[in-house]
RNA sequence: GGGCAUGUAGCUCAGUGGGAGAGCGUUCGCCUCACACGCGAAAGGUCGAAGGUUCAAUCCCUUCCAUGCCCACCA
């Protein structure tokens, strides 16, 4: 007997198993381990951060892939970290600063070294946080190899890629038009920028002859060149290289023509000004045709001395007047208030961007210097040859073409950042003299590149960062070639096997990752990279954290239904780059099915005596047995089969439906009987146990807590996943009791549809299915309703019973008889259907010509159509005898 | 403008070239000694529309309709 209670309790079993998982290191991977390496880094949150309901379906998904690896024997390691996540971290810093100490400028006031200290401080104090609550998901991770991208060994594998780039002449510096916030003082790469439609007025102003069109007049002082499409016929009169003299804002002034195909013919009046500091498009024009360039608006946001009037004002302020001075002088032609385009915001905070030409550091993609399968290519070509070659897989399959069209357009990576947060760009400056270094150059005043790099810069390096061996990283003396050769977690662990993470950073961080690594290392990253979609409501809305109405906190589902229900919820019914959906009842059906585990288990506990044992049993005899037995192996190589091809809401539906409806609902009620053999309780405690293995990578937590009640001296976390065993092979008794299942269901419905009059305990008898005797020996009479009712009909005879049970399937079976079938209406369906399986037959011969088989290779081909001739002629004889007993039937 | 998805039961979603599925919800019957967080059963669908390929289409092809996402551009 056992004393657990009717209800399973997460509450009371996880935080306990998750401290218990921890001190025997269970998940701690070797190094020195001869098993295969299954790695997966896990794509580290913000250190500052708090745990979102899309970190839970990463956390799922991983943990499920490497507690499965890890069950079939890999040295699996999951190695956790977190992300500085520069731009994020010190904006909360610096509105903290600015909310509790009133300094209105901290950067300014405080200086970088305080401001430093204050970020650094934060991050400190909030670290723990988001690791308890990746915990608290059950995640099976090495937490002794857990990094943080700021660590000194990763801060080395930063210098040491940004200066071997900058030697191989792949990080460069140059004016470029970058997208500048000015609310936050830096720029942000084109990835980082949002558009929002929003609604603002559009001026069209006379220019000398033309006419132009702008919603930016305070971009419009310095602009001389005016442009349009050289095919354009209203234009032909002009050349390329006209200049003309005309009044603008501040005076008059002289305009040169510009002929470009970047012009759209089409759109306003078909001719623009240009601006190019202050705008890309702009830029590239002026570039192509070597045009001057001029800053109007300066980094705060405001105009410069050329706009003289307005110069200090900011745009906001500046633009009406601007507009006004333009309407006195008779410029203004007409204002459409209705206007709608796409403004840029940067997402990454939220101020509108400025596009303004700056010095930045850039990676040049295009540079082909890379020696990569012989030949020399640049990044953007590797980028595209790893996918393209198979060597790294996108799961699914469909973001090849969104990857291969965002790397075709892929422009030079602006890597700075005027943060102070992050890597420090190892560039030194001295009278002009510029030096890149992993270490300052020597000698007095020189002075370090202020910027930082992209956030992304060092998550790109994620995969093999973490591997090296922080000892030997510190040691600046050593080569780096060496501080990776030397280092066993590096030699073991990378590549890494899997990348998981959602589609919305596929730009930012898998594709950088795969341009950092390939470069660095010379291998890929990763082998596979599995992508999840995002989390949404019920009705399809985006989870924002922002709108406490529509998100679902992950720490709040686990604490109501358990981790496991959380991490069920998130995997069922989905599958990879798809977006779910996450709603309260979907998490309590699957609290529900973590208690129908618990108490499936609690029942077994009680039946079977202490130290059955759970090995598989040899010899079965029982066809009931052999049934169970049977189906276990069929799901458990489902299983498999699924969680290979990484579909994984597939094996969650299968072992819920094998579990649930096949064990419990069937088996385990059939298996009610009051002398129990060895062999009936070691099938119990073995197929039990068995599926809380298959089942373990999904609910860890009550399935461990079950499996201790086993006596077991392992844990289920590092036991060794089931083999389907060839003596559990009983395809005969797996169909002959799938018919009596079936059947007795039939007579159930029979029972309730036309109720038959019987005694009300009879009656009920049959859902409670304690008959075990009695459907053993009326199994014959069993299948022949089955088959009657399904039109299968064998002249089985009738065993005659004489107990009221066996008295009602005769009665039940004397009704169907009775029952007015059409017996010609079934003929005829069935005929139609041989003939449709004998067409195919006399064809498959000569006719290849199905458009079906002629997508796919020619062996593919000639094995499928085998298999299907060989399937159809199965078919084709089942119909025949099939419609050979109808007639009979129908006499 | 370019690209990618999705459309199957009231809801959320699986699925397959040959007999339409699950969970939740609904209705009916059951406190049966693992579980009422349960058991048994039922109702409910022209598989978005129209063409085509095929002996056979919910599935493959074409077009259309609807919905969503991504990328680019918008002076």
């Amino acid at each position: 007997m056992t004393d657990l209670p009717k209800a399973y309790d997460p509450q009371a079993f996880e935080s306990q198993i998750s401290a218990e998982w921890e001190s025997r290191k269970l998940f701690q991977a070797k190094a020195n381990s001869t098993r295969p390496a299954f790695t997966i880094s896990m794509p580290p949150p913000n250190a500052t951060g708090q745990l979102h309901v899309g970190h839970a379906v990463m956390l799922a998904l991983e943990d499920i892939m490497i507690r499965w690896r890890r069950m079939c024997g890999d040295e699996a390691l999951w190695l956790p970290g977190t992300d500085h996540a520069a731009i994020a971290t010190e904006n909360v810093v610096l509105r903290q600063i600015q909310e509790q100490d009133g300094i209105a400028d901290p950067r300014a006031t405080l200086g970088r070294d305080e401001v430093l200290r204050r970020i650094a401080e934060y991050v400190e104090s909030s670290r723990g946080t988001i690791r308890n609550q990746v915990k608290a998901m059950g995640s099976s991770c090495d937490w002794s190899r857990e990094r943080y991208t700021m660590d000194p060994a990763l801060n080395r594998c930063v210098n040491e890629s940004f200066v071997r780039m900058y030697q191989d002449g792949l990080i460069y510096r140059g004016p470029r038009i970058v997208n500048w916030d000015p609310k936050l003082k830096t720029n942000v790469s084109d990835d980082e920028v949002d558009r929002k439609e929003v609604q603002s007025p559009f001026y069209t102003f006379q220019y000398g002859p033309f006419q132009i069109g702008t919603v930016r007049p305070e971009t419009k002082f310095g602009d001389k060149y005016v442009v349009m499409h050289p095919d354009d016929a209203r234009y032909a009169e002009y050349q390329h290289g006209d200049t003309f003299e005309c009044e603008w804002i501040t005076g008059r002034i002289m305009a040169t023509v510009i002929k470009d195909e970047a012009i759209d013919p089409e759109f306003g009046t078909g001719v623009m000004t240009i601006t190019p500091w202050h705008d890309h498009t702009d830029f590239e024009i002026a570039e192509r045709h070597g045009l001057d360039k001029e800053a109007i608006i300066d980094f705060d946001g405001k105009l410069l001395p050329v706009a003289q009037e307005f110069a200090g004002m900011p745009i906001e302020e500046a633009r009406p007047k601007i507009v006004e001075k333009l309407r006195q002088k008779g410029l203004l032609v007409e204002v459409d208030e209705k206007y709608t385009h796409a403004k840029a915001f940067n997402s990454r905070g939220g101020g509108a961007i400025e596009p303004q030409i700056r010095e930045q550091w850039f990676i040049d993609v295009n540079r082909k210097v890379i020696p990569w399968k012989g030949e020399h290519r640049s990044l953007r070509e590797i980028l595209i040859d790893v996918v393209r070659s198979g060597d790294i897989q996108l799961v699914p399959d469909r973001f090849n073409a969104t990857y291969f069209h965002w790397v075709e357009n892929l422009r030079d990576w602006c890597i700075s950042r005027q943060i102070w947060w992050g890597h420090r760009i190892p560039a030194y400056y001295r009278e002009g003299q510029t030096e890149i270094g992993i270490q300052p150059p020597d000698g007095t005043g020189w002075g370090q590149d202020p910027d930082t790099l992209d956030t992304w810069f060092s998550s790109a390096l994620w995969t093999w960062s973490t591997l090296v061996d922080p000892e030997l990283a510190q040691d600046l003396s050593l080569p780096f070639e060496q501080i990776l050769e030397r280092s066993p977690d590096f030699r073991k662990f990378h590549p890494t096997q899997v990348m998981e993470t959602g589609y919305d950073i596929l730009f930012f961080w898998v594709a950088r990752m795969i341009l950092m690594t390939t470069y660095m290392i010379g291998e890929v990253p990763f082998q596979t990279v599995y992508l999840h979609g995002l989390v949404r409501t019920r009705d399809g809305r985006k989870m924002s954290k922002s709108d406490p109405t529509t998100a679902i906190d992950p720490l709040e589902s686990i604490a109501d239904y358990g981790a496991d229900a959380l991490r069920l919820a998130l995997i069922l019914g989905t599958g990879p780059g798809q977006d779910l959906r996450l709603y309260p009842e979907k998490l309590e059906a699957c609290r529900r099915f973590a208690n129908k585990i618990w108490n499936a288990g609690r029942y077994i506990l009680m039946t079977i005596p202490p130290g059955t044992p759970i090995t598989p049993p040899q010899e079965v005899r029982s066809e009931l047995a052999q049934w169970l037995l049977h189906g276990l192996d069929q799901t458990v190589r489902n299983v498999q089969g699924s969680l290979s091809a990484y579909r994984l809401s597939e094996v969650i539906d299968a072992l819920r439906g094998f579990f649930w409806g096949e064990f419990c609902d069937w088996y385990l009620e059939m298996d009610k009987k009051p002398e129990r053999s060895p062999e009936d309780n070691q099938v119990l405690a073995y197929a039990y146990t068995t599926l809380l293995k298959v089942l373990h990578p999904y609910v860890p937590f009550v399935t461990e807590a079950l499996w201790s009640q086993f006596g077991q001296p392992q844990m289920l976390a590092v036991s060794a996943w089931p083999e389907p065993q060839p003596q559990h092979a009983f395809p005969e008794a797996h169909a002959r009791i799938g018919l009596v299942k079936e059947a007795i269901s039939q007579i159930r419905a029979l029972r309730d549809k036309a109720n038959l009059g019987l005694d009300k305990k009879i009656a009920a008898s049959l859902d409670s299915a304690r008959h075990t005797a009695l459907f053993e020996e009326h199994q014959d009479l069993i299948i022949r309703l089955a088959r009657l009712s399904e039109l299968e009909v064998r002249s089985t005879e009738p065993t005659p019973g004489n107990d009221a049970l066996s008295a009602y399937f005769q009665e039940a079976l004397a009704r169907i008889d009775a029952s007015a079938v059409d017996w010609s209406k079934e003929i005829e369906t069935l005929q139609k259907r041989l003939k449709s399986e004998t067409d195919f037959l006399e064809k498959s011969g000569r006719k290849l010509g199905n458009p079906g088989f002629l997508n796919k290779a020619p062996e593919a081909v000639v094995l499928e159509l085998k298999d299907k001739v060989a399937q159809t002629q199965k078919t084709v004889e089942a119909l025949r005898l099939q419609i050979q007993e109808l007639e009979k039937l129908a006499g």
